[in-house]
DNA sequence: GGTTACAGTGAACAGCTGTACACTGAATAG
DNA sequence: CTATTCAGTGTACAGCTGTTCACTGTAACC
């Protein structure tokens, strides 16, 4: 069967959308990347609609074939970003060393899937508090999420066995608090080299460090 | 008492301008009011100039007489705030209590502080990352140096005597980044009652206790 | 008391915004 | 092969945006 092996074999490589649906997903995905393009350096609110599609190569009511407002785009852009940022702790969970060997690791972890995803933990972190609309309800529920998952990993350290689920969820929210500032710092860092890198995981670590110091001392209430 | 005390209390109430410059001031002062109103449930950056000067109660084009664009607006806006948040650490400052009575007693007074310049401390929170604007680097710029003060306040207890300047940054930065999540949550305390407000405020406290109970156990490097 | 400085006015502008509507052409369904 | 579905088009409109310009009335100045 020549001739349709080749043109099967063709239609693979050059990667063409055939149906239907995988061209709408496809401009889908184009309007969530043109609208991350435009975020490079401000915010979400200040985006407009024709703005995203024009990015996007489409003509500005063609939008609304994929969503219903700029708001839904942006809830979509939530969901898209707390994926990466859920890729990020299931590495971080799969390499489980201890003691100070796991601070480095994690963050280490941390730092890396930053620096592939800079977009979507710049999106994250920037319109976590900037507003009221659904795109900060959203980050706000998935990252409360987030910290009540790191609650329960913490559970599993020997020293913190006896905590309350209250201490816990208080201990996480910090932990969490405490490395988004990291991500910031390393989204904002100036200059782009190497050794500012070095500095700001090195910061990192010794945040976390002596958050953990803390916990043998620990005595609720 | 009758007449001339009635009359004098009647000027002093209604305090009407006289001098031009008074006049001035006093619009100005409308305006930096008036965004501040607008900001209850929105980002600065979606604020128009047109709107901000309709709240105030003046025509669009009499706003350039105060400020030269929004972004200078906004700068105002950091320095009034960051008087309020500065205003805040002279009253800390002012009761020096040491061991745990002055982590409650400085938690005490930032929530008392929050709770009555709200639109400042909302203000800050929801612009310090929300974009690469001058609004967003005046922020930087001053926390960066509220941050340090707060370094050299460390400093002077008996247990942090011999850490080195980088590791007292570290620990500022970290309390900093603490305190402000804890602006955030009073900010969206929800339900608005005074249990919330005591969960939040113990809270904070944990935190700070945790982070300090650390300390003892340090050794740098 | 006459002159000047200047905070605030009002009309006008070009450009952007979201959205309604009727349309086209090609992939799909029968 | 024909009929339908539907992602994307193009036009249009009312409303908002920042900024210009010539203006007015009054506090401040000499």
């Amino acid at each position: 069967m020549g001739y349709s092996d080749g043109a099967r074999t063709l239609s693979v490589v050059s990667t063409e959308p055939v149906t239907r649906q995988e061209r709408k997903q496809r401009t889908r995905q184009g309007l969530l990347d043109a609208a991350l393009d435009l975020l490079a350096d401000r915010g979400f609110a200040s985006l407009s609609l024709r703005e995203v599609a024009k990015q996007a190569g489409i003509v500005p009511t063609a939008f609304y074939r994929h969503f219903a407002s700029m708001d839904e785009l942006g809830v979509a852009l939530v969901e898209e970003s707390m994926r990466t940022l859920r890729g990020m702790i299931r590495s971080a969970r799969s390499n489980p060393s201890a003691y100070t060997d796991m601070i480095r690791a994690s963050v280490r972890t941390l730092y890396e899937h930053v620096r592939a995803h800079e977009d979507h933990f710049r999106f994250l972190t920037r319109e976590r508090y900037s507003g009221a609309g659904p795109v900060q309800r959203a980050i706000g529920f998935e990252l409360k999420l987030f910290s009540s998952e790191l609650a329960v990993d913490l559970a599993r350290f020997e020293v913190l066995r006896e905590w309350t689920t209250d201490d816990l969820h208080m201990m996480a929210d910090l932990i969490v608090t405490a490395m988004l500032s990291t991500v910031v710092e390393l989204l904002e860092a100036r200059p782009r080299d190497a050794e500012t890198d070095r500095r700001i995981v090195r910061t990192a670590e010794r945040r976390l460090r002596l958050i953990f110091l803390g916990v043998p001392s620990w005595r609720s209430g």
